[in-house]
RNA sequence: UGGGGCAUGGUGCAAUGGCAGCACACCGGCCUUUGGAGCCGUGGAUCUUGGUUCGAAUCCAGGUGCCCCAGCCA
């Protein structure tokens, strides 16, 4: 081993407690497991587990399992299946076994009359209202600290010492559907006195009446969470089963179903979930953006699910440097949207192709550039990157430039073009701004300059300094195309807390019909990064059409302008 | 005020009893054929009170604040 560590991927408590499990002896091999439960697409809050998983077991050289968690029929859908193993391949993830909590549901099964066998586990035939009020809290709606004392003993259920017999007896019948659903559940039998709620006999079996999208109609019974996933923890033998702080609290129960029944005992280790300012979580209130058309779909390029990333133009590789480069604590914290777009443009400014392209145009004339002549500019690809290599841009004497690269009376520190002044046609030639032509309201709709023939390529022979070079595309050899810029969806940081309706960006979406684009970005593949030089990263979205290729700002390049002029206003 | 978890610049992390450091953001400068990138620099933090110690972000005690739990969701 170097001096140096290598940097790992995990976070250091994790690592060191894994480290330690296999020191000891707890564990001989690592697994983890991916648990996904089917009923939404992925977002970039998920990826931070998925990662912790599959770093871990790679970096202990184990192995990982992708098990969907499919233990509720009345919410989970194949298709979500589909979406999320195409989303985590996306992402880079591989996983050795594909497996479902449903695969278990027999064993699950046996392992449940085995608790009753042991007298651990009986047939509640109370209300939901009855158990809840038994249980020993306030009623719903009271906040914790209004009123005291804000917990009471639990009562014991009636039923809770029915025989084994009529316990597997009502168990069987449950399974079969013989009863109404919400008339009767499985209960572990713990300790309806027990500081930790979630001790308090907690359901293992409730009656759902639906089909389920593996199993059929097989079950009329299905398990929660708690009665479900450390069984099937134990039963894939996953050493580390890696969650969210939220169920800190869960694992006295997680350890006690696995300790009473003696089976292998995976170990249950919790890390701070993402929070990520102007980006929204709730699969609830993202179904709902879908769904009510504020945004045109999952893959919307505003949303920050897998899809909607992946559409915008920002990589794995981006969403793998931004979470890995966190750390981690037990915190609970807010990562600002700003550390997440600097690590998509340090992503972006290593791999994206250079571009010019004018977004809003003018046009711009030589005067002294001959009438129908191309001349073949040769511009570089990636200064980043010199194997990207170079392409040839026509340039002729009609342009387009950029709206806001000129300016008839300029503001102070402008350097761009303004009636006398020169700049460089990146990669073309030194121009000289001589007049205007104005349409009968004012406004500005040719700007004429004169070339310098000896600054081809964009070099003063004399040595003299131009302080601006700014982009073109030359008017005949343009490609028109459809330019989509995006902003913050949400008008808020922390968009899962409020009311949809008030915290949407009537301007997130900003459509240029009219753009025109160097003849190269007609050859633009998809999923290639691109950069549009001094305007942003881009990337060709699905919606293009031969001829008229539409594309997708990822980010905006930092601009040092747009501050300089902010500031003197 | 039942149980559990957590407190370090604006934000996210590091420092495992020995000079509080890094990234993002912010501000200033250098450089530049992208007002990009890169380079250099400024400012700004240990929740609080006490204790242990030569020495405390770190250990101990009290206080304060924030988060999670009362689904037959996961």
């Amino acid at each position: 081993m170097s001096p140096e560590e290598t940097k790992s991927r995990i976070p250091s408590f994790i690592r060191e407690a894994v480290a330690e499990d296999l020191r000891t002896g707890r564990f001989t091999y690592v697994r983890t497991r991916l648990p996904p439960e089917p009923n939404g697409y992925l977002h970039i809050g998920h990826v931070k587990a998925f990662l912790i998983d599959y770093f871990t077991a790679q970096e202990f050289g184990g192995e990982l399992y992708l098990r969907f968690d499919d233990t509720n029929p009345s919410k989970e859908e194949t298709e979500f299946v589909d979406a999320i193993k195409e989303d985590a391949a996306w992402l880079g993830i591989k996983w050795v076994k594909e497996t479902y909590a449903s695969d278990y549901f027999d064993r699950l099964y046996e392992w449940a009359v085995r608790l009753i066998k042991m007298g651990l586990a009986y047939v509640d035939d109370q209300s939901q209202e009855e158990m809840s009020a038994a249980r020993g809290t306030l009623p719903k709606g009271t906040k914790w600290s209004e009123t005291e004392p804000n917990i009471r003993p639990g009562v014991d259920s009636p039923w809770r010492n029915r025989s084994v017999e009529e316990n597997l007896d009502l168990l069987e019948r449950m399974k079969n559907g013989e009863f109404p659903e919400g008339s009767r559940v499985l209960r572990a039998k713990i300790d309806m006195n027990h500081p930790n709620l979630l001790m308090r006999d907690p359901v293992m079996y409730r009656i759902m009446h639906i089909p389920h999208h593996r199993t059929g109609d097989k079950w009329h019974i299905y398990p929660t969470y708690d009665w479900s996933h450390g069984q099937n923890d134990s039963m894939e033998g996953i050493t580390h089963s890696l969650c969210s702080n939220e169920y800190i609290i869960h694992r006295p129960l997680y350890e006690w179903f696995l300790e009473k029944l003696g089976e292998f005992p995976s170990r249950q280790i919790e890390f701070t979930r993402l929070n990520l300012t102007y980006a929204m979580m709730s699969k609830r209130k993202l179904r709902k953006l879908v769904e009510s058309g504020v945004v045109r779909g999952w893959d919307d390029p505003r949303l920050t699910t897998l899809r909607g990333l992946r559409r915008r133009g920002v990589t794995p590789e981006a969403i793998i440097n931004f979470i890995t480069g966190l750390g981690e604590t037990k915190n609970d914290s807010w990562v600002e949207m700003a550390q997440f777009e600097a690590a998509i443009r340090d992503d972006l400014n290593k791999r994206a192709l250079r571009r010019m392209a004018v977004l809003h145009p003018l046009k711009l004339v030589i005067d002294n550039f001959p009438e129908g002549v191309t001349e073949e500019m040769e511009a570089v690809n990636n200064p980043e990157d010199p194997s990207a290599g170079t392409r040839k841009v026509p340039f002729s004497k009609v342009l387009y430039i950029e709206q806001d690269d000129f300016r008839e009376t300029p503001p102070p520190k402008y350097y761009r073009l303004y009636p006398g002044n020169e700049v460089r046609l990146r990669y073309a030639y030194i121009v000289k701004c001589t007049h205007v032509v104005k349409d009968e309201t004012g406004n500005v709709i040719e700007v004429h300059c004169t070339y310098d023939p000896a600054t081809r390529g964009g070099d003063a022979p004399d040595g003299r300094k131009v302080k601006s070079t700014i982009h073109w595309v030359s008017a005949q050899h343009a490609i028109p195309a459809e330019v989509r810029l995006y902003d913050q969806l949400f008008t808020v940081e922390k968009p899962d807390d409020a009311e949809l309706e008030e915290i949407i960006n009537p301007n997130s979406l900003e459509v240029i019909e009219n753009a025109f684009v160097e003849p190269a970005l007609g050859e633009a593949k998809l999923g290639e990064s691109l950069q549009f030089e001094r305007t942003g990263y881009f990337c060709l979205d699905p919606d293009s059409r031969p001829g008229k290729p539409v594309f997708n700002r990822t980010v905006t390049l930092k601009d040092s302008w747009a501050k300089i002029e902010k500031k003197s206003k």
